[in-house]
DNA sequence: TCTTATTTTTAGCCTTACCTAAAACCCTAA
DNA sequence: TTAGGGTTTTAGGTAAGGCTAAAAATAAGA
């Protein structure tokens, strides 16, 4: 059973909402995430629904299936690749990539994404840190931490981003953080939030509790 | 004004009946190229006339307009690019792109599509010898002569193909024809129009006219 | 010129993916 | 246990892009 592009971006909506596969989702939520009606929503819903991707109850949310998951996972490895592309071969930008990206992901060709990832030399993870599923689906998830769960005097690696928003990456840059950056932790304001990090042995950055939220580290 | 794919395609499809938008165009050619019925073609050049991109008089066929020819260059600019990324660089067979790239041609980014062919290094000329527009549309072509227009004792080379199918490029590909072969025609059959051909001086290679006429040179 | 054959358009219908407005459902708090 | 209030679905509509069947226009032959 093939999937149009709308269904394809519906399935990856709601396998993100359900923070893989394992929460049921809301007709509401996949709307805002979707910005699209509820209506329009319930719609799509039952067409999912009958393709088995999704087990859908009326009035009560879905949930995806193992199927629907698959087919997530495969949807999601072609963004992430073709994300890698854009920035490691036609130096694009990180915050350039995602729209492009969004259209990309539903280009039908198996052998054209196995080519690409081999010609990336398999990548395991996105511009933004996010892991790429391989063929099966399967993902080398790594433990992460948002900067503010981290406490005064711990160090660690920034290894991901939350929010991918070109308005969130542009700000990382122009302040000089970065996935792959060294830092440590130096000073958390118990008023606010905000953090004082040092990041690569040499700089110190002021962050909202906000902006930390949205970095993601591995500690060391 | 932005057109939708199945325009693009269309547009593309018409451009390339008008012969680089000279003749008109009939109804059931379109449908016959587009592989659709006549009504529906009917529906879609209204559309495409009320975004002037062609000249419809009902019931006396489409031109293509200057803004149209403008926009279906790029179509195919885009197209070809995406073709010679697929040969050259993720080692696609030239008979595996053509059905891929219909796809990718439609990918809205005039940033990847500008990236892509520095990337590709500004190629002239796609994997079937087809020549790729530059960004304002302009085809530096070569004049091009098919095998079976050529005389016995001619020399030339083979620039590209007039018949992209697989079917056809597998053929080429079994018998050692390629593109940028030397070639001499050494004779021609009265009877039927099959050819005997010298190809880069030492492999001779007996054609139908059928595949002497879908083979295009340079003379030298 | 008249009649027929061919081409093209129109009319009406389908599916997908969206919308608004109205109805139905679920849940919770009085 | 029932009345709201929020959520979700249904009903009905639009636009794009296809289809078939029928009507209309053009082209061709006698
Ligand atoms: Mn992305
Ligand atoms: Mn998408
Ligand atoms: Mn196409
Ligand atoms: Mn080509």
């Amino acid at each position: 059973m093939t999937l149009t592009t709308a269904e394809e971006n519906y399935l990856k909506a709601i396998y993100h909402l359900s923070d893989g596969a394992t929460k049921s989702v809301s007709t509401n939520d996949v709307a805002a995430e979707m910005k699209t009606k509820p209506a329009s929503v319930s719609d799509m819903l039952r067409k999912l629904g009958d393709k088995e991707v999704i087990e859908y109850r009326k009035y009560y949310g879905v949930n995806i299936t193992e199927e629907g998951k698959k087919r997530a996972l495969q949807t999601i490895r072609k963004h992430r690749l073709w994300e890698v592309f854009l920035v490691d071969k036609l130096q694009f930008a990180w915050d350039e990539v995602h729209e492009v990206a969004e259209e990309l992901e539903h280009i039908q060709s198996p052998l054209l994404i196995q080519r690409l990832d081999a010609y990336l030399n398999y990548p395991k993870f996105d511009p933004h840190g996010d892991p790429i599923p391989d063929e099966y689906g399967d993902v080398r998830a790594r433990p992460r931490l948002a900067l503010n769960e981290m406490d005064v005097d711990q160090s660690g690696q920034i290894v991901a981003v939350k929010d991918s928003s070109a308005a969130f990456l542009k700000y990382l840059d122009k302040v000089g953080a970065y996935i792959g950056a060294r830092i440590k932790i130096l000073d958390k304001v118990e008023f606010d939030g905000s953090m004082e990090i040092l990041v690569d042995q040499k700089k110190t950055l002021f962050m909202s509790k906000d902006v930390a939220a949205n970095i993601l580290a591995i500690q060391s």
